[in-house]
DNA sequence: CATGAATGAGCATTCATTCAT
DNA sequence: AATGAATGAATGCTCATTCAT
């Protein structure tokens, strides 16, 4: 949002394209090796460019990550309205929104290990942006707790949301960052414990 | 079963000391810069070793960063089994486990900030290594949690167990790992809500 | 015998105005930052061309620098000639000479210095013709100088003379070139002691 | 004098050899082709050092470049200083020691050049410092000049010492940097031209 | 055992110049 | 004539590791 990343390249829809090819080739990359053992000659190579043209695009290999996790939120913010769909109560809109966002994580597991991994290797002001991305997600889950408790549909002081509302983020992606320990929980088991667990917390009248 | 790291050097009394000397420099400086961004010469200066003696000791700078995974580990696990105590009930035992763990978590919060960012640069056999000391702690959850199911004290489907150790150790470890998510909310509070949650699941009687 | 830089574009009335706004930018530009420190990107923004325009009316980088010096003599001259003017006796003309040039050179101080730390950086052929240019500025003072032993107005030796001539030319410079030496010196002062002492050195009368 | 170029090394009498074999390198190497068209792997491979040995003695190209134009002041200095004799009157020990000076420069034409063309790329901490060393040498004939007054073999205003003494330096120095405008005056008419435009400056008697 | 100087492959980045449009 | 995207060789510098002493 507030970040830019600055280009020598003028024309935008040029930018874009070739931005995208190397946010393609530095998550493959990223994905396969890390951020610090990649090297931005592997990405000119994988993306199709020349060690030249991706500093024409970018100024850095850290704004290369930027751009690879700022891709990355706005694919799962995408995927995730994707996926909302209305329900009767605050409680039925939340269990539904969980379900979508686990089922997001799902799909983009290694994107979400990429982010949790090589985050920190952003300098601090794209870090920050990071957080406040990863924040706002976290805000989705803080705003349909209080819909639910408006509503009646569920029970939750207030000064518990904040932390309910990353217990729901955490518990969810925890499905990518803990994939070693859970290769023998089913996705779909995966995802109706924890739903049970959280609509329980949230003192929900049982439903569908 | 346990990796053994090489040393060129005999006595095993010395190689102690002066590996714990290099850990702790290295945590230190991990912890501030990351292991990539910390030079093994730094780690030299700090531990008080020249360049050359590190690498008596080590074979290479991924074993300095094994070395410090198992010496946070083992820290972990000995702070958490001396504040377990018994209790009257399995339920009761479990609650007491958890809040036990998360104030391990809370005074060990930038060691665990360190493995959770920094092991992906393990090799993978070493990387295993870790993950398997993970699996360790949170298989005492699950044994825990077989103990209040046995007794009656909570209740569980047996499948549900693995996961549930999991929710328990990361929904402490994100004291460590959201820190920038969770400064407004007092660390009690925080035990608290969890402990709440996690006890709700396991359809505990309310106590205490 | 004058060096002419090639352009691949006919019009030399076009030639002229677009080099005549690349050298405002390099002047501009390599005085802030110097010949190597400026990239031929920089001098293009700067002068309203585009990269590829400016390749059309010139070579290389060096071309450009070499257009600067052209330049930066070419005013020297223009603005020394503006203003000599005659005088009654040799002496009294030398006398008036120095002080015009000196006098440019107060104006010109960057110039000249830029002409002093970035020539060296020019391809032998140019760096030649530049220091041809330096020559025939020295050797206006050649003339004059002579111009008063033949009307007995100086005494020079016919052998001293190309060395003081190079004297007077240095002796002015200096302003330029060591500033950070003369911070304290008035100019006019500056001006005074220096051609004092060269009018001595010719055996002047005492004049105005 | 007041700057340190820092070192790995620890061993200050490695330290000074290495340093001179890189200095003796960089100073053939400048003088040749410049200090930004020389790499410093050809400082490396010309020192017979390897690319990393040379940043354990200097932490940048340009802490070489100061490194040689301290090198050269010193050795002007020392050359200097063994030149000077005692002699009768101030103004003959004024005489000797511009002779002396001009021999010297005779000398270290080359080096002399270098620092003239190369000392603008320095940092300006180093830039500074160079500078106070050029300043220092024309603080020695600014004592001298003082001397001379001071017994009355010289006549010279307080107020134009200061400029007296930098036109005996750059009167000199132009020696070095007029190279291509001086063939063909003999370097004996040359010192002896300016020593009796200077002395007759100083209104000093006609001696030896 | 310890030291610390030496190594050299490796890396991110720059920039003068070209050339298709 | 003009544009500006593309090129890729070149550069300064780093740092894990080794090894002679």
């Amino acid at each position: 949002m507030s970040i830019t990343i600055e280009s020598n390249v003028k024309d935008p829809e040029r930018i874009r394209e070739r931005r995208a090819q190397i946010v393609a080739a530095a998550v493959k990359l990223f994905t396969e090796k890390g951020f610090h053992r990649t090297t931005t000659r592997e990405i000119a190579r994988e993306s199709g460019l020349s060690n030249g043209a991706v500093y024409e695009y970018v100024k850095s290999k850290e704004d290369i990550l930027f751009l690879v996790c700022q891709h990355i939120h706005r694919e799962m913010r995408a995927q995730l309205e994707a996926s909302l769909s209305p329900a009767e109560s605050g409680a039925a809109q939340l269990r539904q929104a969980i379900r979508a966002f686990y089922g997001v994580i799902d799909r983009m597991q290694t994107d979400i290990l990429l982010i949790y991994q090589e985050s920190k290797s952003l300098p601090s002001p794209f870090l920050r942006e990071v957080l406040r991305e990863e924040q706002a997600i976290t805000d989705i889950f803080e705003r349909l707790l209080r819909a639910g408790v408006a509503d009646g549909s569920i029970v939750v002081a207030e000064r518990e949301i904040p932390l309910l509302a990353h217990d729901i983020v955490v518990m969810g992606q925890m499905w990518a960052f803990r994939r070693w320990g859970l290769r023998d929980v089913p996705f779909t088991d995966f995802v109706e414990q924890q739903v049970a667990i959280l609509m329980q917390a949230c003192r929900a009248r049982l439903e569908g």
